[in-house]
DNA sequence: TAGATTGTTAATCGATTAACAATC
DNA sequence: TAGATTGTTAATCGATTAACAATC
């Protein structure tokens, strides 16, 4: 499936919003009633890139980044898709990457509810905090919060793939290398510290929720 | 200023890097000792270029979008950009926006909270949830939580600019023709879901959360 | 003046869109 | 077979990078 396998960057970021929508005509369709078990359901490239507000062409060429999955004449099924889709970011189920959060203050709490209830493809297996009183209490069900001073041993036992930052700045750039250093590949970072600069050749995910908010507040007074 | 005025999408998404970044270098120069009160900290674009990863050139360019400061043969007096960039994103004092917070749960209130601290150019002045044991207490200084039936006299009084949803997907759904219809012009949207398609001519910033993470997961998986 | 670095134009690169032949 | 829609190649568009003349 994934041999055609050149996506780009870009390609790569639209994959979630394509999910989400054939996640919603899948629901939608199941819901509806009055479908024989053996009917498909089906969606055109111009219905979903009407849907999307994108164009045919774009939805055709994405899709085919990973290998032809649609019907000539008729159009892609979506619960192929949505299953193709699903496997590309989540991986199968044995795959799911094991992930710790650093800072379990006010976001970093909201953040790790978030990861258990709204996201596939990760498993939160640790928690660090240096507020000696968030130590001890349970983040959510098996993640208790530890003291910063255990994540190396931590992690050379549990081997996680993922961090994600709640931290302020200057401790990121702090813990940055070593971090790495134990073996993290990814990070999701909240802490508006650019570490892809300080390591390129790690898959980076820097967030930097204030420079969104940012570039909104531009384009409101500026457009 | 910004007469020259043609700012690109990727160039206005690259302000706030520059303004971190400049931010950073200004703090480290005032923090050195032995300048003279009159030595002025200048930074070239191949030097800046480097600190962030990018090219000179790119950087040159983008500083043209909004009208040429920098001195040839010197650089850029890095307070001079830093003022320019920030009157660029924040406004003036004066024009921070007026914004509330939907949905003051754990993310919402996480959300405010950086809000408050790590951001300029916006104002949170109103915060309103569907929760019947969060209405009345008070979020932070001066913003007290709502039930969401004031909303419309609410906005009728203060008229707020940026909406910051913290709700599910269903609510964000059912809520976001209301708030267009009652005057806010930007989103700020935890809800994944796509305002950005319903309402094109509505100024959106989606941040989606799990989006970003699900496109990490699958650059560490095939990458 | 000589050296450095900008401002700006031109070249390159990549992503998006359009077109159309293949085929269900 | 005819109609529809994909898969894929070609054309367009825009953003990034390179080059260089202007100038501090």
């Amino acid at each position: 499936m994934s041999i055609h396998g050149k996506a780009s960057l870009p390609v790569i970021k639209r994959l979630p919003k394509y999910y989400r929508y054939l996640s919603n005509l899948s629901k939608d369709w199941h819901n509806e009633n009055g479908h024989n078990k053996k009917d498909e359901q089906n969606i055109s490239s111009s219905e979903l890139a009407r849907l999307m507000g994108t164009t045919a062409s774009q939805v055709r060429q994405d899709f085919n980044c990973f290998g032809g999955f649609g019907q000539q004449g008729v159009g892609y099924k979506v619960d192929v898709l949505l299953a193709e889709i699903g496997t590309l970011l989540f991986g199968t189920e044995g795959e799911r990457l094991p992930t710790i959060l650093i800072g379990a203050g006010r976001l970093g709490n909201a953040v790790s509810s978030f990861i258990a209830r709204d996201t596939n493809g990760y498993r939160l297996i640790g928690a660090f905090d240096v507020n000696p009183a968030l130590v001890g209490k349970e983040l959510m069900q098996g993640v208790t919060i530890c003291p910063l001073g255990e994540l190396e041993a931590f992690c050379q036992q549990h081997k996680p793939a993922v961090a994600v930052l709640c931290i302020p700045r200057q401790a990121a750039q702090e813990l940055s290398d070593e971090l790495v250093r134990l073996g993290i590949r990814g990070f999701w970072n909240f802490s508006h510290y650019d570490l892809s600069v300080v390591y390129p050749g790690v898959t980076v995910e820097n967030v930097h929720l204030g420079d969104s908010l940012m570039s909104l507040g531009y384009r409101l007074r500026n457009e």
